[in-house]
DNA sequence: GTGAAAGCGCTAACAG
DNA sequence: CTGTTAGCGCTTTCAC
């Protein structure tokens, strides 16, 4: 049994197809049509279970219903848990999430912007690399609903949802420092993105405030491309250099930090102590221990589905720029 | 300046929208078009920035390039790495991933199921709660391109990755055995799936087959509307039984189980055992020790690509059912 | 109360 | 070598 078109019930019920959408979009009343027309049409289609094409009326209404999620890797936690959310939150509205991993990489994130744009998706939200993309501007200079989380470029005006990076990494190190700190180390990913670069500032600014001063080489970079390796490399060099704690920008390192702790130096989970942005489950009963800063996400996630949906409702669109209080985890 | 069209373009070039057409497919060649004339309106599109609308595309050629992926929640490290896997290897054929969230929910899946079908996705890839649901069962009377992973029903022909639940279950319990568990306590959520039941089953042979014979009271199952509650509390009770290990038959419940055990009985964390069916990083270093089942994602995504893809390639379809053998993890 | 017809942007058979 | 045209399934204006 092929599938039903519009035009089918029509021909079937021997009406026009136009009585037949009518009904179908509940605006039976509104257009007079005769409840006994109604129901005959209603009664058919549940009979034969019919399921509107949503491209076609896609096509004719020039919005597909589908948000665009672009994200650095959605298996990473903190996307998956605010996806899921958004997911949740779009559902109820009718939208539906289309997803893009980029891996950090500029061409992957051109590429899986331009599929989004060529699928129409009606908005999106981008935890991007490179804000200042081809493609992001020509968006951005056409007005298209878009709000970033997570990574802002303060030299390009748009929607966005962060946390207060800097403040926060400030006050996580300032408080393992009251906890006997006294040589901290850190590990980032590559920060060209200025959530990043705002962490280690605020990692500097207490240092500074706690008269430890910093120390250039204890500030360590690893590469995207090469996760494992880097941070195993890096990781060894601090504790070589003897700190007594290492400061983390994100989860994702923390987390394999932690399982190379406790593979290769065992010896050392409980002398050693963590600090990482972002936080994880597992923080709660891994060594070290670690004080994390964990990012609203749930907010993250209400604020993005608000704004687009102002946007998509109003058509309204100063840009807004929300900045949210992520929460210091002590762990005893 | 507005989106340009392949109408747009042929006006504006002088051409017809059928050569356009043909060069923006690299049938320029095959139709004969001048490479002058193709040069020119490659160039052009260029200069404009054209993006084709796939909508439109899609309309026209009955396919949206758009898999469905449904799980239980994307969140799941399991499902969102399987997610990720899948993204990547279909991105190098163009497709893209739709994703839907059920919550182990009948109605949800059901909704999720007409969404996805609505929209014109090509294929669907599924961890189905309900795989006799009313949805499913018309997908699969129309041959529609589907594979199931990680869930099971029998009385349904279909193609299924899975693994092998009940002799790795065994394998893992009579392993935790030898190294001298003797009361085993088995928390799962509500069985309800084969999988599960598999999994139970094969705790309940290793016993039988060690001599130790099962206690149906060390059986606790936990609601999926309930789960941290009601993982706390038959927690509890197990360990009011004495047990010196327990038994997950899945990540997420051994996930909360661990925190708990973490939070609430500290002095236990080295006396008690886990087996877990599931892997996830952080069983690499937290307490209690234990030992997992590790499902082959990477082989789970590569094995559920492929067999999309020869359906969608050739039609050909005698369904497959493909047991993938877990990796048993232990951890002194 | 209901229907005819145009058109969303694209593809592809067919015509020249 | 290139253009005309029909049509994918749907919405919606206008007409009866």
């Amino acid at each position: 049994m092929k599938k039903k078109s519009i035009k089918d019930i029509a021909q079937d019920l021997g009406l026009s197809k136009t009585t037949v959408s009518f009904v179908l979009n509940n605006k039976g009343d509104e257009k007079n049509i005769s409840s006994k027309t109604q129901k005959r049409v209603l009664d058919y289609i549940r009979e034969v279970n019919y399921q509107p094409n949503q491209i076609a009326k896609s096509l004719k209404k020039g919005n597909t219903n589908t948000i665009g999620y672009l994200v650095p890797d959605i298996s990473n936690p903190f996307f998956a848990k605010i996806g899921r959310l958004l997911e949740d939150h779009f559902w109820e509205k009718g939208y539906h999430l289309l997803i893009g991993s980029t891996d950090e990489n500029k061409d992957k994130e051109e590429q899986v912007l331009n599929m989004f744009v060529n699928r129409q998706v009606d908005a999106l939200i981008v935890a991007s690399c490179f804000i200042q993309g081809d493609s992001i501007k020509s968006l951005l200079a056409a007005n298209f609903p878009l709000v970033f989380f997570d990574r802002e470029d303060p030299d390009v005006e748009a929607n966005y949802i962060l946390v207060e990076n800097k403040i926060s990494m400030k006050n996580a190190v300032e408080k393992s420092i009251q906890n006997g700190a006294r040589k901290l180390g850190l590990i980032s990913l590559t920060p060209d993105v200025y959530s990043l670069k705002n962490r280690i500032e605020g990692y500097k600014m207490a240092l500074i405030n706690k008269d430890i001063g910093f120390d250039q080489d204890l500030i360590r970079i690893v590469d995207n491309n090469d996760l494992k390796q880097g941070t195993e490399r890096e990781l060894r060099k601090l504790i070589e250099l003897g700190v007594d704690t290492i400061v983390f920008t994100n989860n994702q390192i923390a987390v394999i930090a932690i399982w190379l702790m406790n593979t290769f130096y065992k010896d050392k989970v409980n002398s050693i102590k963590f600090v990482s942005f972002d936080n994880v489950d597992q923080f709660d009963y891994s060594l070290p221990k670690v004080i994390s800063v964990a990012q609203p996400i749930d907010k993250i996630a209400k604020y993005s589905t608000e704004i687009i949906e102002d946007i998509l409702n109003s058509k309204k669109s100063e840009n807004k720029r929300i900045e949210l209080t992520p929460k210091l985890i002590e762990r005893k």
